[in-house]
DNA sequence: CCAAAAGTGTTCTCTCTACACCCATGA
DNA sequence: TCATGGGTGTAGAGAGAACACTTTTGG
């Protein structure tokens, strides 16, 4: 700020969040979309959203906001990115503050979700989303690729335990395509975060998998680098 | 105004753009950091800053603020994050989106800039820093970084004709550390991306060494990965 | 038996790294 | 001559990719 003494001079702006949230469940990684019910797009999908508050600051709001939604704190958010385009909101001059979040559906409050009117999309197929949101899926599937590629994601995503078929699909839905499986176990198991349990999952296989879990206490920062997917 | 009108009951903020501004010179990595003439933090040393205005994008203000500073044109720019702390100015609540710029130091308007009390200071011995700023300076350098090491940088930040080991002194100072000479230069011109001047510079050494340009035309996706520095 | 996933092993290629080594030249 | 950077070459370690092969078990 070169300017001097009081900002008063200056405009001031609606500064929103929205959340491009992502969930993975039947093998899809999936967006929580919302029917939006009010003007201006009403009718048309669009992400979660809403206004960033006094006393807050954004990554407090958008927390606020999945809680809200989804009865869940602790949640992974990262932000993204702002955007500014004066003419992104058709009713007036908002800037808004992409975040992505991770969500384990299996620990989501479905039913709050629902009645909110609000749907998972898999990634693979999403209807036209208002404004820019199409623009903050792709930044954020962007992110969520690099974070992937720079540690093990799956705690965030998949319930507590796992098989390895299971985390291989996540990964595969993350960078949308196909993954060795024998070059995928490998380079997994080596990082050395995953405790493998004498159970087994019987549901996808006629063998049987071992579930694993991540073994507790692993600073996230056990591997500077997962290497290239 | 007619904006905004579903929207009156959230609250507006002020929103600046703070420039993390990096330029080389005499092998250091600088940053451009002005004195503040002004309350709050009168005295201390920030960042090149502005606020958005109303006809603007975020990404229009940073362009606008760099060129009356610096008189050029065509700077890259790319945005860091917003900071929305509510505490994070004590004059009140602005928001902050940061970007990191790269500047020709040998093009740029030298005068202009003194004159609005600007000072180069090497990002190896930064002085205090006003607000959160320091912050911003770190999460920059680590963007440029993660830049530089997906693509060769060099045309942003060095003069149209340089020697490899100016350079190699680049990447040192953005990566903090001694790389190898033979293997920087291999992995450099591997990338297909400079060619060889018959010129020579012999004020770095007995031998001298060939200046190299950036080829014409390189789309600059010529390659997807420089690898690990 | 067959299909499908579980799980292991091998080979080839490429990249990164750490050096060694010669060249050219001004002080 | 020596120091300094210019410039080239090489051997070894490790990662990634492709793929073969064996195991297990429900249908």
């Amino acid at each position: 700020m070169i300017m001097g003494e009081k900002y008063n001079k200056f405009s001031k702006y609606f500064v929103a969040i929205d959340c491009v949230i992502f969930g993975y469940e039947d093998g899809d990684l999936r967006l929580l979309l919302y029917h939006r019910g009010f003007e201006p797009a009403k009718g048309q999908w669009s992400l979660l959203g809403g206004f960033v508050g006094d006393e807050e600051s954004s990554d407090d709001a958008a927390h606020r906001i999945l809680k809200a939604i989804t009865g869940l704190e602790d949640i992974y958010l990262e932000q993204v990115q702002v955007y500014t385009n004066p003419k992104r909101d058709p009713e007036g001059r908002v800037m808004s503050i992409g975040y992505y979040a991770l969500i384990r559906v299996d620990k989501h409050n479905s039913d709050k979700v629902r009645e909110n009117g609000a749907h998972w999309w898999s990634v693979k197929g999403l209807p036209n989303l208002v404004f820019d949101h199409q623009e903050m899926v792709d930044n954020a599937l962007h992110k969520l690729q690099q974070k992937a590629g720079l540690e093990l994601v799956g705690s965030e995503l998949l319930p507590d335990k796992f098989t390895l078929l299971q985390l291989r699909r996540l990964y595969e839905a993350i960078f949308q395509r196909e993954l060795d499986t024998g070059n995928f176990r490998k380079k997994v198991l080596s990082l050395n975060v995953l405790e493998r349990l004498e159970e087994k999952n019987t549901t996808e296989s006629r063998r049987g998998a071992y579930y694993f879990q991540f073994k507790k206490g692993v600073t996230d920062k056990s591997f500077d680098r997962l290497g290239k997917f």
